[in-house]
Parts: structure tokens; C-alpha cells; sequence
DNA sequence: ATATACCCGACTAAAATAGTCAAGTTTACG
DNA sequence: CGTAAACTTGACTATTTTAGTCGGGTATAT
């Protein structure tokens, strides 16, 4: 059970950001040479942070993007969704006509595998950007 | 993130194993049948589970598996582990030499991620395999 | 004997992952 | 005004992981 590289990524360049007080916006560049990710990587993180209004761009000389949320507020599940990164641990799917499996019922294991999706959940929401910082 | 199918079809098949009181071998034929596993795939994983000690098998016509324990105290972490289905949500690492993200120190996120790993480990070692089963 | 059922290593197609590449557009600043 | 810094975006790709299959075993109850 892994945790993908942009979700990861995407939480430590917040945090990188978070860390300066000021809010003068970061360049993805500075991020890429402290955090020591690439930095199309990072571009490819930050548009859909972006589109999730997570973070706001500010274009030319001297841009960079800047928390559009206060790192107080901004909650983990947030960034993880915005990056399609969803706690569905399995395919067993309540919606889909077909049951988990393949069959037309719910399979033994059903109920287990929801109830670890919200034990995971609860732990993204609990959890603000402010937190990581704070020690 | 994900589980993979080996840890899920191996909760499944336990569960399955431990729906029935007598303890009678059961097959993985019958099991393939009834969860609509594959026989081959099942095969692979009750190796690793016979391996573990969380199965033992018993060979030839009318032979299978039975649980070495009760469901009631097999813990789903057991079997997790069983599958070296390892909760390590990223690749930060404490014990090698090299920190997180390939650099010597460690990463501004670190904390988080062995918390995760606790938290989703917490809800395997207190789930038991017979808590599927009771309702 | 023989069918049933476990044993086990090797292989593979498909999907996901973790990026890179290339070609832009926008804007601050000298 | 030119230019460099920085964001924008789509397409591409090597590698790894996943989710199995294949095929040839061995043990044993009847």
C-alpha cells in the first residue's frame, strides 16, 4: 500500500512554502533545489494544485505561487484530492451494477475495505498543512 | 492509494475458510468457486500464507486448508504481513543511509508518513479475521 | 491406480508510475 | 523595448508493478 510520489511531492513543496511567513510567492525553481524535485515534476503538481484553487499563480520575473489558504486551514485531504490521489483502497465499487469482484453481490470483505477508506480519510482531514511545520 | 488484489483475495479466502465452524480442509477449489478467485492465483497466495503459519495444508483427495488459529484472534495485520503487503505508504526511509528523497536529512514531510503508516497499521492490529464474519 | 488437491518456479500482458521533452505565454525590470 | 525569469500545457516514454497464467511437478485417500 503506496502513497504516490505526486501526493507526496505535492505535500512537501506545500509545506516548503508554508514555511516562509511572507507571502511572497515561491518559485517552483526554488522548491525544485530545496525539496529536491524535479522541476517539470513540480509544474505538473502545481497546475493541478492550481486548478483545485490550493494555490494561486503569479506569472514573469519574480512570480511564483503563493497558498491561496492559510497553511492553518488547508487540510491534507484536500491536496490529496486535488491531485485524483482518492482513498479507494479496492475495486469493490458500491455504485458500479456490478457487485466487488465481478458478481452481482457484495463480497465478504466489502464492508472492511469502506471502513479502512474512512479510517484513512479521517487521518488526511484531521490533519492541516500548519502541522507539519510547527516542529 | 491502493491494496493490492494478493492481500485482499487472501482476506477474502480466510474469510471464506472461517465461515464455515467444522474445521474440515477446505479447497482451494471450493474457494476459487465460491469468491470467484482464480484456482492458479489462489495458489500463489496460500504458499505465502502456509509460509506464514496462518494456514497449514493438508495433501491429497479431500485434502485443503485449515486456519492454525482461531478467527477470533488472527489478527488482519497477520495476514498483511503474510503477503509482505508492507503499510509503507512512501519511500522515506529511516534506516537507510541516504534520508528521504535521496539527501542525507530528513524531509520536511517525514513525520507524517511514519504517522500514516501507524494509523492504517492501528486498524489492521485491531481488526480480527472473525469481525468479517459476524455479521 | 488414479483422481484430487497441494506445490512452485517461470513467464507475461497490461496498467500505473514517475518522470522527461518540447514548445509555448506572461510579465518585471533594466 | 528586450530579455530573462517564471508559469502553462500537451505529449511522450522508460521502468516498475500488478495481476495474473502456464506448466510441470508431488502427496495421499480411496
Amino acid at each position: 500500500m503506496r502513497l504516490n510520489s505526486k501526493s507526496r511531492y505535492a505535500v512537501m513543496a506545500l509545506a516548503d512554502m508554508a514555511s516562509f511567513i511572507d507571502n511572497k510567492p515561491v518559485s517552483l525553481r526554488d522548491i525544485s533545489l530545496r525539496q529536491s524535485i524535479s522541476l517539470q515534476y513540480l509544474e505538473q503538481i502545481f497546475l493541478r494544485l492550481k486548478k483545485n484553487n490550493i494555490v494561486k499563480s503569479i506569472r514573469g520575473v519574480k512570480g511564483g505561487y503563493v497558498l491561496t489558504k492559510d497553511a492553518s486551514t488547508l487540510k491534507l485531504s484536500e491536496i490529496f484530492s486535488a491531485l485524483d490521489e482518492n482513498v479507494k483502497t479496492t475495486g469493490c465499487d458500491n455504485n458500479s451494477k456490478k457487485g466487488c469482484n465481478g458478481r452481482s453481490t457484495k463480497c465478504i470483505t466489502h464492508n472492511l475495505w469502506d471502513e479502512l477508506d474512512v479510517h484513512i480519510n479521517a487521518f488526511f482531514e484531521n490533519k492541516k498543512l500548519e502541522d507539519l511545520i510547527k516542529n
